[in-house]
RNA sequence: GGGUCGGUGGGUGAGUGGUUAAUACCACCAGACUGUAAAUCUGGCGCCUUUACGGCUACGUAGGUUCGAAUCCUACCCGGCCCA
């Protein structure tokens, strides 16, 4: 027998929990319209997004119709899942750009797919409050509300939950209410965290509808020691290139540990589970094939096949032996006039971020972490000249991976 | 609105007049070992500098007391709990 769609999302590790099983099963062997949404919350998506993107681009692969969302009216709100405490509301202008950068990610990564993408701002900022009460509020119980783990957490901790937030959960619902009725969307889905809000617009179309539709949630993408993926020494790991450059972005990949491979590949590639298990189960050093290869599959999704390819090559000459062009590093200019000034080495490592202060730089150096083409340096009081530079380019690097080149800028 | 408790560095959370740039843990950075891995060990982790047990800034905000305050006082802002 042929394994269904559900089936191999199942194998590849991307069922963390669903409404009924059975009853998905069931919907998937027709062509079904389902959702996804995000919050814009940042500029950019990050790496937290991608297992629901990568769930969405195998569902729409197996002929099924993707409606990504741009939270901008949730976005007014904010999401107070896993907060600690009450987050800022961010203004509504932020908001709007933020939902208007979102789109245009999504719309990118999606690019020539039968995709719909929606904003949740035009029905939201629509609804009427004293009907909406009626209408959905109804429906909700602030018991079961308060009793599910966020809000529970919320407050035992005696941090406090505001009006606003708990009405979070109401308006999600009312999205997922929305698509089924002006989309027949019937399957909405996310990350793990987004269970409870997820099973609150399965439950509300049943309700309001009596139809039955579906959540599936994936599980996080964390390490082994259950820490959230994703974090770099400059905060999150953005999918946009100019807050994120697709060389940073495939070394993140390329660094991951070992534990991690087999169950990256095959939430985050499109390669067959066969060739996943082979290349996960390679060993020691020759590991590195295999996270080379998931760097460049994910970067390519993300950042297109060029910057893959331009990212794996810099990438493999920066830290091969073979010397090879040293592109791919981040770069940064300086004129005639400085470098006949000389370069402070502290000067240099604050103004490529490869330190975050004098202080810090200062710090590097004295630990033995600073290199200037691959030369320890070991004075902070350095000063590198025209002498220091190597066919116009100076290779600085910051402990044993972070590259930045210096090059002098003509006109 | 009344009463009461609290707001400390990226996070959790000690500290209740000087020895506190502030214990500890986590996160993070560097070094060693490696495979651009994990684990482990070592060092670091506010900023600035002529690197000196130097200077500056900092414990919700603004003032005040004091030789000296994260620590005491006052007002304000924000939050918890109880009462309304």
């Amino acid at each position: 027998m042929e394994t269904s769609l559900y089936q191999t999302l199942a194998a590849r590790g991307f069922i963390h929990s669903v409404s009924s099983a059975d009853g998905l099963q069931a919907a998937l062997e027709r062509p079904c319209t389902f959702y996804v949404g995000f919050d814009p919350t940042a500029p950019s998506l990050h790496t937290g997004h991608l297992i629901p993107l990568a769930l969405a681009a195998h569902l729409a692969r197996a002929g099924h119709h993707p409606v990504l969302l741009a939270g901008g009216g949730t976005g007014l709100i904010g999401d107070p899942t896993d907060r600690a405490e009450t987050r800022a509301l961010l203004s509504a202008e932020r908001v709007a750009e933020n939902t208007r950068a979102v789109r245009r990610q999504v719309e990118r990564l999606f690019e020539n797919q039968d995709v719909a993408v929606v904003d949740n701002a035009d029905w939201l900022t629509e609804l009427r409050y004293l009907e909406f009460l009626r209408d959905i509020g109804r429906y909700f119980s602030v018991n079961e509300i308060l009793a599910t783990e966020t809000y529970r957490a919320r407050l035992e901790s005696g941090q406090g939950l505001n009006f606003v937030e708990i009405n979070y959960r109401l308006l999600q619902a009312y999205d997922f209410l929305h698509l089924f009725r002006e989309h027949g969307c019937l399957l909405q889905i996310g990350g793990s965290d987004q269970w409870a809000n997820i099973l609150a617009g399965v439950d509300l179309i049943r309700r309001i509808e009596g139809e039955e539709a579906f959540g599936l949630v994936t599980p996080l993408l964390t390490t082994s020691s259950g820490q959230k993926m994703g974090k770099t020494a400059g905060g999150a790991l953005w999918l946009d290139p100019d807050l994120t450059s697709p060389y940073d972005f495939f070394q993140y990949w390329i660094n991951i540990e070992d534990a991690s491979v087999q169950r990256t590949l095959a939430l985050l590639t499109p390669l067959p589970m066969d060739e996943v298990r082979a290349l996960a189960s390679l060993r020691g050093a020759r590991i590195r094939v295999a996270k080379e290869r998931l760097a460049h599959e994910i970067t390519s999704r993300v950042h297109g096949a060029d910057a893959a390819d331009a990212a794996r090559d810099g990438a493999r000459a920066l830290f091969g032996r073979d010397g090879g062009s040293t592109e791919a590093a981040p770069q940064t200019l300086v004129t005639e006039e400085q470098l006949a000034l000389g370069l402070g080495i502290v000067d240099l490592l604050l103004t490529t971020g490869l330190a975050g202060s004098r202080s810090a730089a200062r710090r590097l150096i004295v630990q033995g972490g600073a290199y200037a083409n691959d030369q320890r340096v070991d004075s902070p009081n350095t000063v590198f000249r025209a002498d220091a530079f190597h066919d116009g380019e100076l290779l600085l690097r910051s402990g044993k991976k972070r590259y930045h080149r210096i090059l002098v800028g003509h006109g």
